[in-house]
DNA sequence: CGGTATCCCTGCAGATACTG
DNA sequence: CAGTATCTGCAGGGATACCG
């Protein structure tokens, strides 16, 4: 993510390194299943199930598995309610709050150029 | 996203409508390769193999199928020069440039939690 | 040089079943 | 209800080779 102008400097491993991670956080966020769990989840508390049902098309296992690498990375917070059936609410941190943000402005630009976008295919399909 | 406040109004059907290909959308573009292109693109004139060099990592098929895709969606422009070799040369549009804000943001994203991320994690695989 | 086609394999993701 | 584990398939994506 740009850190080309430091090639040479003493700084460079440490840039290195925090490239990498750079990288690999990106790799494991810009994925449309964080996305989604993201967004829906907006500035609401939901359970397991809730969010289940509001990102429709995702799996058990996919919900679980992102909500794991979302707490992992400090964008989602969980809070297990030791009640008997078990009640799980997750809800964004203030990290997962910011980077909300970014994504909403992806919806937006969802909405704004679905029209240019569906041009665009059609001419392209042709 | 989010038409749920227009359930069982007329204009319903084409809200679904608008909603699934926001969502087809939304899953063509939100995925590592696409974001990395946007940005290392910026607004810059680059060929097919500066491409490659510059996302490192990125095979020659993927980025062949991610560079695809971004054109029929109509997010960059493919120019190609009838020259011997050939001359291929990627922009990205003014929906690119739109779209590249929000990757930007992304970005800055990343550089701003880098250290809150790296704690989480630390937390969490302990 | 850039694109397409083919092969092949890993690993993602769905389905199912079981626990606390 | 939420989470984990196991199995299985199928497709995403790498490597390679060949065209324009």
């Amino acid at each position: 993510m740009g850190t080309k102008q430091f090639k040479g400097s003493p700084m460079e491993a440490d840039l290195a390194r925090a490239d990498s991670l750079a990288r690999e956080i990106f790799s494991d966020v810009a994925n449309k299943w964080a996305f989604l769990i993201i967004e829906f989840l907006g500035d609401r508390t939901l359970r397991f199930s809730e969010l289940r049902k509001e990102v429709e098309g995702i799996s058990h296992k996919m919900l679980t598995q992102n909500l794991r690498m979302l707490e992992r990375n400090g964008l989602v917070e969980r809070n297990v309610h030791p009640t008997v059936p078990p009640r799980v609410e997750y809800t964004l941190t203030e990290a997962g709050q910011a980077l909300r943000m970014t994504v909403d402005g992806m919806c937006g630009w969802t909405r704004r150029y679905l029209g240019h976008i569906e041009d665009s295919r059609r001419r392209f399909d042709a």
